[in-house]
DNA sequence: CTCGGTCTTGTTACCGGCCACATTGGTGCA
DNA sequence: TGCACCAATGTGGCCGGTAACAAGACCGAG
């Protein structure tokens, strides 16, 4: 408390020269402390929102925080709190749109959370590739890490890994659930019905990849909701969720022997409805089309598609939300249950005799 | 260099019981290092590649780094060195093929550099929430700042603020360069001319929206390159890029007065297909449409889009490797000029008479 | 045998925050 | 008037690394 200056034992901040924002090196607390003429300790105070700081304190710190434009290091803080703020984001194929769709609402939920997304993207499928880009994730120290393409690579390369964080991958799950119940006893039920309707009675169904845990889902609840209205499944063709991959199955086909065909999504429907448009066969009017997902475009095919649209972003802020509670152990608030919803648009029509 | 015990003065890594993988915390070089019997900087030193380090010494840092699965705390390290290795990006419309795009291969070439993308979307275009969104970013220490949209907004927002650190935008560029040269001499003179030899002498042009540097370009391209070839442009239309806009445009033209549209992206020109066929005329017997981009959906239209592949890939890697270049001050190796390539396919025909 | 240089390793300070604890000044009450 | 108590603020240590410098061991040369 005497006030006679020591020499070199000075604080640290002192030696560097006086900046601003135009200087070298951001300020720190020390220096907006110095610049307001208290300790590091009271603008951290001030800072974290202290309540019990005297008004005409706070007025000088204010006054040094905006004149020095102090900007907090969150690396620095993120060291002492063990909270980067940070949340690694694993995927692949993240220009199609499911994958980019869940990874924009999860960003979207981590920024309101306060959260970032480390992403990291997979070249390959490969459990190595996917073990590799861990590794990545977890040297940036990241408070959770969330896969947003739900694989059986995926799920085994996370197995028998300590995260050290709380680590989920983003899923139409395989188990019972929400989501696939909703799509297995409600979306599926009402495509198949919708088709049944119009008289159709036998359908080519074209899957996703099998190692993809929401093909699996989609594939199990098309056959249900087929069995249990006396439709007939002609024919499961797997494609990789591609238009090219729908086209090629249903242009290869020697015969089409159904009278519609339902696709695990809407861009293997596309591909499905060009092939069959040069097998010279009419959508509707030979065979009826669906989709699964109603990205945006889907309206706009010709003909526009019929399809059942997932909430894919629905799904992302879910995840997001999973992950965040399991990160600060609060309890999840139940997320509304994903829907999905029957759009129906001109690709399916009555079933020719 | 006594050896008797100092009490509380030993390592701080000393109070804590012997810990692995399986207990509390992750280890430490101090713990490392104990566990070794060497000091913490030998084990720094280890991790850095440096060279002289006696044999044996080394083995027993191998081994004590093995046994307690040491991984480095890289928030600790960026603390001292500067140096986070993360990259902020801002996008919208992640969702959007063009950005997610453009997102993924950045972030690959981010990967293969050791950083990672921390993404923060933007819900809206305005300046403000892109001002907020920058704020996120750069409390997050990040080396550098990518925008991964380009619209007037997101260079408004970018102007008089001070990053700190290097900050680009991943952009077509409004001024002449290498990527709208190309586009402009050589990709759309050759859509334009491809039209032209068809016969077709009055277009349509569904452009994208004005404050996207993008869709500047691509008109102002189009527009040089029908002037150039004496090709009439009929209206230039603006759209949003999606298909709903372009399906909207087309719609409510009171007259289609022109044999051909071309579309500032292929999803605009799947709406115009779309409200065409709604119309009764045919592509592209009645009408021929092209779009740019080259969307992989594209090659599965009805009919399949004739149109200017860009190479979106390289421009998430150009841009990434130029800011890495601005970051560490090396000279940015010339990127490969980003080509944009006609690619033909049956939405264009012989123009009627 | 001593001295300087090199090789290897250890010690201490520091990055920019947060936390626990210490200290100071003012107030209320006996 | 003295003292306990509380509110406001300051001090020092710590998080897990890196950097600068110091120190001990070993070497050859004078």
């Amino acid at each position: 408390m005497t006030d006679q200056a020591v020499p070199a034992a000075e604080h640290p901040a002192e030696r560097r020269p006086r900046q601003g924002a135009a200087a070298g090196k951001p300020a720190t607390i020390y220096d907006v402390a110095h610049a307001a003429g208290v300790s590091h300790q009271t603008v951290s105070r001030y800072l974290k929102g202290f309540e019990g700081i005297r008004p005409e304190t706070r007025a000088k710190v204010e006054r040094a925080l905006a004149e020095l434009d102090y900007r907090p290091n969150l690396t620095a803080r993120s060291l002492t709190t063990g909270r980067s703020r940070r949340i690694g984001a694993l995927t692949h194929d993240i220009d199609k749109y499911g994958p980019s769709k869940i990874l924009g609402s999860a960003s979207a939920a981590a920024r309101d959370a306060g959260y970032v997304l480390d992403v990291v993207t997979l070249d390959t499928t490969d459990t190595a590739s996917i073990r590799e880009a861990l590794a990545i994730i977890a040297e940036h120290d990241v408070e959770g890490i969330l896969a947003l393409s739900s694989t059986d690579e995926m799920t085994h390369a996370f197995e028998g890994i300590d995260f050290r964080v709380p680590a989920l991958i983003a899923a139409e799950p395989d188990e019972p659930s929400r989501v696939q119940s909703q799509l297995a006893t409600v979306g599926m039920p009402a495509l198949v019905a919708h088709l049944a309707e119009l008289g159709h009675r036998r359908l080519i169904f074209l899957a996703g990849p099998h190692h993809w845990s929401a093909a699996r889902n989609r594939t199990r609840a098309l056959e249900v909701a087929a069995e249990s209205q006396g439709i007939e499944v002609a024919a499961v063709l797997e494609g990789d969720w591609s238009a090219r991959s729908g086209h090629e199955l249903i242009r290869d086909l020697p015969e089409i022997d159904a009278t519609a065909i339902v696709s695990a999504n809407d861009q293997m429907a596309l591909g499905a409805i060009l092939a069959l448009s040069e097998r010279g066969l009419e959508v509707p009017g030979d065979v009826s089309v669906t989709g699964i997902d109603d990205l945006p475009d889907a309206a706009f095919y010709t003909p526009p598609l019929t399809t059942l649209r997932m909430d894919l972003s629905g799904r992302g802020r879910a995840a997001f939300a999973e992950l965040l509670s399991r990160i600060d152990g609060s309890e999840a608030h139940e997320p509304a249950p994903v829907q999905s919803e029957l759009i129906v648009r001109s690709s399916t029509g009555p079933a020719p005799r």
